[in-house]
DNA sequence: TTTAACGTTGACGTTAACGTAAACCCGAAT
DNA sequence: ATTCGGGTTTACGTTAACGTCAACGTTAAA
């Protein structure tokens, strides 16, 4: 056998592993996008907790909203196997996709722009 | 000659155009952005200022707060030619770019996942 | 036993980018 | 004379995503 892959962490645990704080976790906890189990008062977080942090981190860096990072862990969620969530999953993403090409565009325009800006001024600063 | 293209604009001229509220625009005057001249009370925008404008939202787009885009419209100013600042504004722009790859990879990446997830979820529906 | 490290729950503060509303002025049309 | 469609300022409200205390409990170590 192999080794037993840790089970559960505290909450300071996550933190230090993202990168993030306590509060930070707290508020995801409190916006609906997490739900530890509890040991008295304390937080246990599970691995699965933990893959849900992990999903809204990089729900954060892709921007998507915590709402939308919920409804996107949700849907990744054991009452899974349902074709409408999943397509509806599929839509959402391909249309943050095609922001994200419509921003490419842009700054590829903007590009262009600066190239010229700056041959311009190159071209004012030769004698 | 060709017909004279129109020099001044009213804010609310800017505001249908760009589809934006007037009360945007004056913040964004608020915020340093813009500085329309005036005829008594009133703002009279500018060709140069309606490029300031579209600046602004092409920022917006970019993702650009309107600190970073008041940034770069000042230089793409009058008192432009200084290399320094350009040179600034394109490492500002790489820079926002770079991120732009990032989040392409990030998706790239969710994308496989979903790839999989849909293929394991049709796995599990055929019989 | 008291200090330290870690946890908890409020609850108020913060920043960006406007929205909303009140109260006003002004010129043209009715 | 008043109404209407613009414009103006001032000022408070809003949302998201946390930060920042304060005040407290728990366990382990010195």
């Amino acid at each position: 056998m192999t080794a037993v892959t840790q089970t559960t962490y505290t909450i300071s645990d996550l933190a230090r592993e993202f990168d993030i704080t306590t509060r930070t976790i707290r508020f995801y906890e409190e916006a609906g996008l997490l739900d530890p189990h509890r040991e008295g008062q304390q937080r246990i977080y599970s691995d699965a907790d933990r893959v849900k942090l992990k999903l809204i981190l990089r729900g954060k860096r892709l921007g998507f909203s915590l709402a939308e990072s919920r409804d996107i862990i949700e849907m990744y969620d054991p009452s899974s196997g349902n074709e409408r969530q999943l397509n509806a999953l599929l839509s959402k993403i391909r249309e943050r996709r095609e922001q994200l090409n419509e921003q490419m565009r842009e700054l590829q325009l903007m590009q262009v722009e600066l190239d010229e800006a700056e041959k311009r001024c190159l071209d004012a600063m030769t004698p």
